[in-house]
RNA sequence: GUUCCUGUGGACAAAUUGGUUAAGUCGUUGCUCUUUCACAGCAAAGAUUGCGGGUUCGAGCCCCGUCAGGAAUACCA
């Protein structure tokens, strides 16, 4: 157990978890476990207004689903809790005074509304209003108020901002474990909220001062913190925590799966493809939107999908279990670039994993499945199934969909082939072969194929002139898994059953084609 | 607009850190196997490494410029 190495996944529970946020927190979870560290679910929560009940648990859900263990944070405990920052809030007045004491902050009276109305001034003219080291010497706050002023405004309770008073003509260097060097100046970036009206920190503030106190070692994030990452170093430099200021990994964006920009909620909507771990369910039916786990893909596939997605082990191997994946993971070996959300990748991923399952294992995860379709059947023969079915789809419930010829009777015939080989004068000997299979005393795939053999043989007749019929009669379609398995899966009784119903309906449209 | 990030076949990407003919996977097409489909195996097509210069005996890799895309620019995270 390394101690040192300590990183957190900090959802914010403003909805369901993106697949972005998935990839971060097993970037972190792979991380740690490669260093044996610890890692910790901490909870974001400043923004009240935008808090949605059920996310957090939606969160939590969809983690234990996919299988990573967090050392720390709610529900699980720690040494540094809490890890809700919203029960944190004590903590954090304390530090926004600090800076003001040090001078590096400063009380901003501006309202919420005066600033709207300012960027909207400045937007009419094509420029951009930033609350900055110019501007702040035009603006209401304890920088240019007198001091009185600013007493009896803080003692009459007018409302308040703490603003980061970014210095003027300096560089920021950061250096990122993928990006490398990024330099900022600091005219560019702007005088940042650090505790809100309401007494809550924002992200910055808070972000900063629980990494510090939890100890944490590496901030592996997405992207779009690049930016803001400037201002979080001139904290850790304000606070004179420096020597211990966590090193940074800003991962790529995952990118839509056509087009430009970023993957969102919309393209999955769109496209018909999963960009949450799981279902959400919103109070509003368009809102709620299913997951990987509804689409019927399985965790680790999930996963092993989406650390490709940004990173590779740099050796040909591609599938991995967790454990392996942590021990191939490194930081320096994630991608700069964007990469493009590739959905037949990941159904290609998940075959794999189906493939590789016992069939055991699939005929269990099968049985809720088949109990929904009241299926009575037996885990054998489920297991059976699934041998049968898992080479030839993408996802486990298409065993019971495409397969559903298994559990119930078939429901439409592919009639393509009927019309173009039936001929009625051709059911007495398919019936006559099936007499003398039916009486074979074991109903059992080889035999069947041997018996067959030897009467098409003896018959004058070929594999094509009865593969077709049977296959069709038992299944309804032409394509599937090997006819004399499921002979045997489906039994004698079944099997005679199925041929007696089909072939009538073959004649019928054979008749339809001679009529027409 | 400004700042920052990123550009290698359709997609994901590798390239021993400046060294010869730019890997591999997904996808596409074909073949083999299986008288089906899928899996598997084999093969093919697909790239002036965004573009233009420069340095060098030699550039995907270093330098300059340029273009394109993205992110950030909230009392959101």
């Amino acid at each position: 157990m390394n101690d040192k190495i300590r990183l957190r996944f900090a959802p914010s529970p403003t909805g369901a978890l993106h697949i972005g946020g998935v990839r971060t927190a097993l970037y972190n979870y792979l991380f740690t476990q490669k260093m044996g560290g610890t890692l910790i679910l901490r909870i974001e929560d400043t923004d009240q207004t935008r808090y949605v009940p059920g996310a957090e648990t939606y969160i939590l859900e969809s983690l234990r689903w996919l299988g990573m263990e967090f050392d720390e944070g709610p529900g699980i405990g720690g040494d540094f809790g809490p890890y809700r920052q919203s029960e944190r809030k004590s903590l954090y007045g304390k530090y926004a005074q600090d800076l003001i004491d040090s001078g590096n902050a400063y009380y901003a009276f501006d309202t919420a509304e005066e600033l709207t109305a300012m960027r909207e001034a400045f937007e009419s003219r094509k420029e951009t209003f930033r609350y900055d080291g110019i501007t702040r010497q035009q603006l209401k706050n304890s920088l240019t108020l007198s001091a009185e002023e600013v007493k009896t405004r803080l003692e009459s309770g007018d409302p308040y901002t703490i603003r980061l008073k970014v210095p003027r003509d300096e560089e920021v260097l950061i250096n990122d474990i993928v990006r490398g060097e990024v330099v900022f100046q600091t005219n560019e970036l702007d005088d940042k909220i650090m505790l809100k009206g309401d007494g809550m920190p924002t992200y910055h503030l808070a972000n900063i001062v629980d990494d510090h106190l939890m100890k944490i070692s590496h901030v592996v994030r997405g992207e779009e913190w690049l930016p803001s990452t400037a201002h979080h170093i001139l904290l850790y430099r304000f606070f004179g925590w420096e020597d211990t200021m966590p090193q940074f990994a800003h991962l790529p964006l995952i990118l839509r799966p056509n087009g430009k920009g970023k993957l969102s909620k919309r393209d999955g909507d769109k496209l018909g493809i999963p960009v949450f771990p799981i279902a959400w369910e919103a109070e509003k039916a368009e809102d709620s939107f299913k997951g990987f786990r509804e689409f019927g893909f399985m965790p680790q596939a999930v996963l092993n999908f989406l650390a490709f997605l940004g990173w590779n082990p740099g050796t040909e191997q591609e599938i991995f279990s967790l454990p392996q994946m942590a021990e191939a993971f490194s930081l320096d070996r994630i991608s700069k670039a964007g990469a493009r959300f590739d959905f037949d990748k990941a159904s290609w991923f998940n075959q794999q994993y189906l493939i590789q399952t016992e069939n055991a294992t699939l005929g269990q995860l099968l049985k809720p499945l088949a109990k929904e379709k009241n299926y009575e059947v037996t885990d054998e023969y489920l297991t059976i199934v699934a041998s049968m079915m898992k080479e030839r789809v993408n996802f486990l419930p298409d065993i019971i969909k495409t397969g559903y010829y298994f559990f119930e009777p078939v429901r439409e015939y592919e009639e393509k082939m009927i019309r173009k080989k039936w001929n009625p004068d051709r059911k007495t000997a398919l019936l006559a072969l099936n007499e003398q299979l039916e009486n074979l005393p074991d109903y059992q795939a080889e035999k069947l194929e041997a018996h067959t053999k030897t009467y098409l043989e003896a018959n004058g007749l070929g594999f094509g002139d009865v593969f077709p019929f049977y296959r069709i009669a038992l299944s309804g379609t032409t394509k599937g898994p090997a006819l004399f398995e499921m002979m045997e899966a489906l039994g004698r009784a079944e099997v005679k059953k199925r041929l007696l119903t089909a072939f009538p309906a073959f004649d019928e449209v054979f008749a339809n084609k001679i009529n027409s």
